[in-house]
RNA sequence: GGUCCAUUCGUCUAUCGGUUAGGACGCCAGGUUUUCAACCUGGAAAGAGGGGUUCGAUUCCCCUAUGGACUGCCA
């Protein structure tokens, strides 16, 4: 089945490829790509569309695979999956009950992926936007782009670079545009301020001076160090003339149940939830206000993110609950653990998103192996991207913590790579070796590369595997030889190629028939296939480990083949030792 | 310290009260072979510990241990 048809946002006008250092990826005063849910809509607008004048190359080329391999009609879909109706979307408080569960039954699926920009995309970020991309597209949902740069002094051009082109790299397209949040403040302040008419919010004339000696003598004393600012039921004729913050009044009492499609329901004291500030004494808002209002007003369905955001979404909740918002469905994701059960960091190497392309992984098998971890299908392993949107649901993460496993990634990408089509593998070792830093492939070298990939493709588990295997199709005349090379040839060796050569020269350049040139050799001889292939695979590859000798001639070509051939001969005049 | 979350082979996981606890990666042993891989067959390998509930617990509850997250005018 071919999912030709998908309900696409606005085309997007800021794509990954065009944003470069003089574009920050958004632009100022945009509008919010809020999401339009009408059937006609989704019937009407076709995938392919923005995701092709989006791409680079490798990533139309993905897009395409997508497209292809597509696969159910939305509409089966929707009668047959959302479980989080009887998870996220059923509050506790009952205030909000009526408005949320009948958005949950009618709404479309939005979610978002909402980095912020401090540095290198993490690869438990990627793995976040992936959960949220396929919840989306499984649902023929929206699923949106949030940079979460409201702190300044952290965030960098160079970040949101990073995250776009890590995005980009994945496969991981989003609908509309990248929003910046930071742009989007005086919306921020305009909330607060209408908590704060409302009764909601206060003003909180505290320094930040205070509240940290309060803290230091809480920790001095072992008393709980959350602040309890003497202005929350101040009378407004006794604020000083000063820089205020803006608090939320969170209740004191009672219980916040927070409703987690993945990790239940968990419930948190209102007494020890903090009157957490929405705006800070600079007129600027917090994380804690931007990301409900953005979510709020981008549309946000089901917030699918890490758990360490936990406990934040009980305090959150609160501001959903001053301002009469439905609550999103939560999804609270386990974080992802290095191979030593500790939080991914750099101590076990990699962790950004960018150094895994820059290792060679194919894309697909990242995807098929971020997806896996922590989220399952029964014993389904190795899956595409179509069978993966249509199996993702919430009820399949675990709520344990899992350990990244260089080895069976690796696994996982050597079955992808053995299924991918030849140009979409040259398009991603194209990207591969622009993010390792490694000499473009000239055309000549991509020619041959192309012609050796069907043969090549099913051993490798990495691009660098991939072009160390097709390393004799990427050197020219004359071929070096290394020393494990040099000790196959032996002081017959001229003398088999010597024999080999004019069969060769006579015989039409095809698998079979040069197959046959080597058995003429073997008979007269009376040696094995193994003692001819010796020689050749030194004078045409000058390596000990090479694909097979008959496929590199044929990937060779005749003129290249024995011209190394001869150049073995002519080099090597007196061999003496090795296994003769 | 407080709050919250987690715990099935080494690792990722299946199981939704009754199974010889299944699969995958990795590992080991064979096989195939044109070198290296890949591939095929087989094997070893698990319910953290202790209490309950139940006819019956990996599964439900409690405690302990261990690990983790949060506890900012960071996000």
């Amino acid at each position: 089945m071919i999912r030709a048809k998908r309900p696409r946002m606005t085309p997007a006008r800021i794509t990954p490829s065009r944003v470069t250092e003089g574009s920050r990826g958004w632009a100022k005063n945009t509008p919010m790509p809020m999401p339009k849910h009408t059937g006609s809509q989704r019937k009407s607008r076709p995938r392919c569309a923005s995701t092709i004048s989006r791409g680079t190359c490798a990533m139309s080329v993905k897009r395409r695979t997508l497209v292809s391999l597509s696969p159910f009609p939305y509409s089966v879909l929707n009668t047959c999956l959302p479980s989080w109706r009887n998870l996220g979307y059923q509050r506790v408080n009952s205030r909000m009950s009526a408005t949320s569960s009948a958005s949950a039954k009618t709404s479309p699926v939005v979610t978002r992926i909402a980095p912020s920009p401090t540095g290198d995309m993490h690869i438990g970020t990627a793995r976040t936007a992936l959960f949220n991309w396929l919840f989306a597209r499984g649902h023929g949902g929206t699923f949106l782009m949030r940079i979460e740069d409201t702190d300044r002094a952290r965030s960098t051009p160079e970040a949101t670079q990073g995250i776009l082109d890590g995005m980009a790299w994945l496969g991981l397209d989003y609908d509309g545009e990248a929003v910046s949040q930071f742009e989007r403040a005086g919306r921020h302040a305009e909330v607060a301020h209408q908590m704060l008419a409302a009764g909601t919010a206060y003003k909180c004339f505290a320094t930040q001076e205070e509240i940290e000696a309060f803290r230091e003598a809480a920790r001095a004393t072992g008393t709980s160090t959350l602040y309890r600012s003497p202005w929350r039921d101040a009378d407004p004729s006794t604020y000083p003339d000063a820089p205020y913050v803006i608090r939320m009044k969170a209740p004191r009492e009672g219980v916040t149940v927070v409703q987690d499609a993945v990790q239940g329901e968990v419930t948190f004291k209102n007494e020890l939830l903090d009157d957490m500030i929405v705006l800070r004494s600079d007129g600027t808002p917090t994380y804690m206000l931007a990301v409900v209002v953005d979510d709020h007003d981008m549309g946000v369905t089901h917030v699918i993110r890490g758990d360490d955001h936990l406990s934040n979404a009980a305090r959150q909740m609160t501001i959903y609950t001053a301002m009469g918002w439905p609550l999103p469905v939560y999804a609270h994701i386990p974080l992802i653990f290095g191979p030593d059960g500790k939080k991914m960091s750099k101590r076990h190497g990699a962790t950004g998103v960018k150094e895994y392309q820059a290792m060679g992984y194919p894309a697909a098998g990242m995807r098929n192996y971020l997806a896996r971890l922590g989220w399952s299908h029964g014993d389904d392993e190795f899956f595409t991207d179509a069978q993966a949107q249509e199996w993702f649901e919430l009820d399949g993460i675990n709520k344990a913590p899992a350990r990244f496993d260089t080895k069976k990634l690796e696994n996982i990408c050597g079955q992808h790579l053995a299924v991918m089509e030849d140009a979409e593998i040259l398009g991603e070792i194209i990207g591969y070796l622009a993010a390792a830093g490694e000499t473009k492939l000239t055309d000549a070298q991509q020619t041959r590369l192309l012609a050796s990939l069907p043969f090549l493709k099913g051993s490798a588990k990495t691009y660098p595997q991939l072009i160390e295997k097709a390393r004799f199709a990427l050197v020219d005349r004359p071929v070096s030889m290394d020393e494990k090379a040099q000790k196959l040839v032996g002081s017959v060796s001229n003398g088999i190629l010597e024999e080999l050569t004019p069969h060769l020269q006579s015989v039409s350049w095809e698998r079979d028939a040069l197959e046959e040139a080597v058995g003429r050799v073997m008979e007269a001889q009376e040696i094995g296939f193994g003692k001819v292939a010796a020689p050749l695979r030194s004078a045409l590859a000058g390596r000990s480990a090479t694909p097979s000798v008959l496929d590199m001639m044929v990937v060779l070509g005749r003129d290249e083949s024995l011209a190394r051939i001869a150049d073995f001969m002519a080099s090597e005049p007196e061999q003496t030792g090795g296994t003769a």
